[in-house]
DNA sequence: TTGTACGCGTTATCAG
DNA sequence: CTGATAACGCGTACAA
């Protein structure tokens, strides 16, 4: 049926190992038996076959992405240049959305594993999973510690928080409200809400954090809570909108009324909502540098990598904190 | 290092094969030993070896997903349920971001034949490629005619383009434009326009189609040489943001100067600008009939299956169609 | 009920 | 410069 190395080989009238060769352009071959098995290859539509490739030499090219979902903007350009990078460097990529939930974390670490995955690039963690703790299997994190010996990248999300806060006291707001996502304390994205408290304090304020559930309905709750509110931090852009809309539904007008700051900056926020003042993660920088990071354990065996890199975003100022 | 099937069987004290037995379940087992084999599993860490199995039963269980970009939004949603429903049947997911280049598809096309992939869904596509009929590998197309043999899947683009097109008209708008994307012919989501024109006429109505370019700047355009325009309806959510945003910065108000429909309704526009009216896709619904066609393809051996698939899609009615 | 031998498609090794 | 052979890890006849 599919043809393999064999059958070209008797086309080209040599030996397998010939074909192997010109395949793989190791050791000397002369130019007329090359053309030959080219011609030959060409006339069967022939595929060198991966799968043999793989067991024999024992490295699949292949690398594991686990993120709760695609669905959102964050993860999906993340996601996509992630497997944009790996392509480039001859890797391909297993996608995996495990949707926050453990169970699923799990199953699909098994089914990486199973599938001989050359590394793990992973975004997606409840609590403190040990899984992730596999002999010879490199793996990174992003935005999430997996473990003290699994190296982390992500954006400078104390800095973000600082700016944030700090953009908006700048305005002229003595009452800021942050609004967080799901608490984790293993989360380096939980460092945004840190900054915010110690850059409250600083300025003599009193920090107030909210903390997101699945309807947003805490929003509601929020302005009724503190009709005073002057300021919200929310620690991403699609809470922000959430925000946003409850103060136009209150009629509370931005920037005059309420100054909204949000966060991630995605391609899709800052094209469907550009208005939104927000810490922009260098989403790309954070691809490339966990790449960066899981090739070099793939290839310079337990080498010492850094465990830590924090790369810098960027404060974007819309109308939402006016003026 | 990794244990194999040899190791465990050293362990258990039984052979290869009966650790394969238990493994697949296949035969008759004694209860004895099939706890010991499950013991000395575990004890080693076993995991089997895909790569080697998928080898002797030519059968990798891996579906090629070829889409323009996990960025989108759209495609971003479409490939989060894509991923999942395929998990829950077994299939795992290689993920192609083409960025609606024709090299690069090519390239994922081969690279996709090379992993001996079950099966390939793709969306992404410029012109007539011939490229995607490979004997005995089961594409699908979405919302993109890959070839007169390939089954496509996609929302009912010309019911939705319709309904778009009459709700503006609904609202009293008579100088009404489209805005395409990048035009080609062989997609359904041209249908879009053709709806458009069709009811436009039907209303005695001037059609005028504009078509998208890499930098929105056609909006200005737009607006520059039709300033009596009433209603837009943009081929895309995103373009419709950016009609909204033109509209504002030239004081146009929506809905009472201007009415505007978008296209897709995915979650994250949904959540960032729902106020848009737009024509939703049935998303999950398009993920699962692909996902169906394709198991189908791979399981029927050439049995003869439909070839469109045309999934109706949901009018929302927002504030930018007003009143 | 369990074990032996071979093949899946490829490549490294070693002769020639 | 080229060819024969073994091995990668697993599953299935076939034999015991």
């Amino acid at each position: 049926m599919k043809p393999k190395i064999e059958d070209v080989a008797k086309v080209a009238g040599v030996s397998p190992t010939t074909v192997s060769r010109v395949l793989n352009n190791r050791g000397y071959i002369g130019e007329k038996t090359r053309k030959k098995v080219h011609k030959a290859m060409e006339q069967l539509n022939y595929f060198p076959n991966e799968v043999a490739r793989s067991l024999f030499i024992k490295k699949t090219f292949l690398i594991g992405l686990i993120f709760p979902t695609t669905s959102n903007p964050f993860y999906g350009q993340l996601i996509f240049h992630l497997e944009n990078i790996a392509a480039s460097q001859g890797y391909k990529v297993l996608l995996c959305n495990s949707q926050g939930r453990e169970d699923k974390e799990k199953n699909y670490l098994k089914m990486l594993q199973r599938n001989q995955v050359d590394g793990i690039i992973a975004g997606a963690h409840n609590k403190g999973i040990e899984e992730y703790e596999i002999p010879n299997l490199p793996v990174v994190g992003v935005d999430r510690y997996l473990s003290n010996k699994i190296p982390v990248v992500s954006s400078d999300n104390y800095l973000g928080g600082k700016q944030a806060t700090q953009l908006l006291i700048d305005k002229g707001c003595k009452n800021i409200i942050h609004i967080n996502g799901p608490i984790s304390l293993e989360t380096p994205a939980n460092l945004r809400r840190k900054a915010y408290e110690d850059v409250m304090r600083a300025n003599q304020l009193t920090p107030l954090t909210y903390e997101i559930d699945d309807h947003f309905t805490i929003i509601k709750q929020l302005f009724e809570e503190n009709p005073q509110v002057e300021g919200i931090f929310a620690s991403d852009d699609l809470i922000a909108s959430r925000v946003m809309r409850e103060a136009k539904d209150r009629n509370i007008n931005i920037p005059t009324d309420l100054k909204v700051v949000g966060y991630d900056g995605t391609e899709t926020t800052r094209l469907l909502l550009p208005e939104l003042s927000t810490v922009q993660q260098p989403i790309k920088e954070i691809a490339e540098k966990a790449i960066e990071l899981l090739v070099k354990q793939m290839d310079d065996k337990d080498d010492d990598i850094q465990l830590e890199t924090i790369l810098p975003g960027k404060l974007i100022e819309g109308e939402t904190t006016g003026d």
